[in-house]
DNA sequence: TTGCGTGCAAAGGTTTTGCATGGCA
DNA sequence: TGCCATGCAAAACCTTTGCACGCAA
């Protein structure tokens, strides 16, 4: 397991991070676009730093994580706080890459009966589920 | 896109990687591992070989790739033709890190609901569920 | 015989680690 | 001042590719 320590200092870099984070909204990254934008915005930041605070903002939920299919990278999107997204399932489009909040109630029961009968609980803040959106099933992208 | 040539030649080693895949029922293998298992078979195969046949079993639905989030390479899992249900959730558990395989028809009608309601296709091969499982929810690891 | 299949070695790409230096509190 | 954070370089990984040889049809 993976270490993941408890943030200490307040430094220019992990501020920098999280605000572009915060300013992509919806948007995903990835790691290497993070360090590209830093290098062209005059304020280079390491690579081993950009990971580090990646890391450290997953462990903290201010941030998702995701493995996408296609590359080989991992993709980071801010969570906005604000939206309540604790609350609703994700569902992460494959092809264009479009993030959709679904609050619903068989998903609620879902989340009922995963602990009920399947004695699971499950963390809807880390959990998205990956497919593909209408409208690249109509554009047949699937 | 990577190309996908047509089966032509039936070797032995192409028969051993899809035996071996079958012979694991659900259970889930990474491309290492395939290795190293014939590495102790006395049937050394190489791991290009490995990666070869893995790709050509995905292009032909013999078999699902899928990557999980924590680990940095891709598993691979057998699809049994013969089974009703193969398609099933992982609920993966942050705690202990147990992968658990959850088939129940919850997920027939959830899916169906989401693709009617919401206008989504989910991917089951890519989706994995974050939560806590029941040993580590009673050992108060949550 | 033909040309695909194999596997070694090396490349390619992403992420992590070692270590000396820099910076926050 | 005491640590943590940083970032370069290099390592560690996973996966793909080049190429010469082997083998199925």
């Amino acid at each position: 397991m993976k270490q993941t320590r408890p943030t200490r200092y307040t430094t220019a870099q992990g501020k920098l991070i999280l605000e572009y984070m915060a300013s992509l909204g919806d948007k995903h990254v990835t790691a290497h676009q993070i360090v590209r934008h830093f290098e062209t915005a005059a304020a280079v930041i390491g690579q081993t730093t950009v990971y580090r605070h990646l890391e450290k903002l997953v462990a903290e939920g201010k941030i998702r994580k995701y493995l996408l299919s296609e590359g080989n990278s991992a993709c980071y999107q801010y969570i906005d706080r604000n939206k309540a997204c604790q609350e609703h399932f994700h569902l992460k489009c494959e092809s264009c890459g479009a993030l959709i909040h679904v609050d619903c109630t068989l998903l609620d029961k879902m989340q009922g009966h995963l602990l009920q009968e399947h004695d699971f609980q499950i963390n809807l803040l880390k959990t998205t589920l990956y497919g593909t959106c209408g409208n690249c099933l109509a554009a047949g992208k699937a």
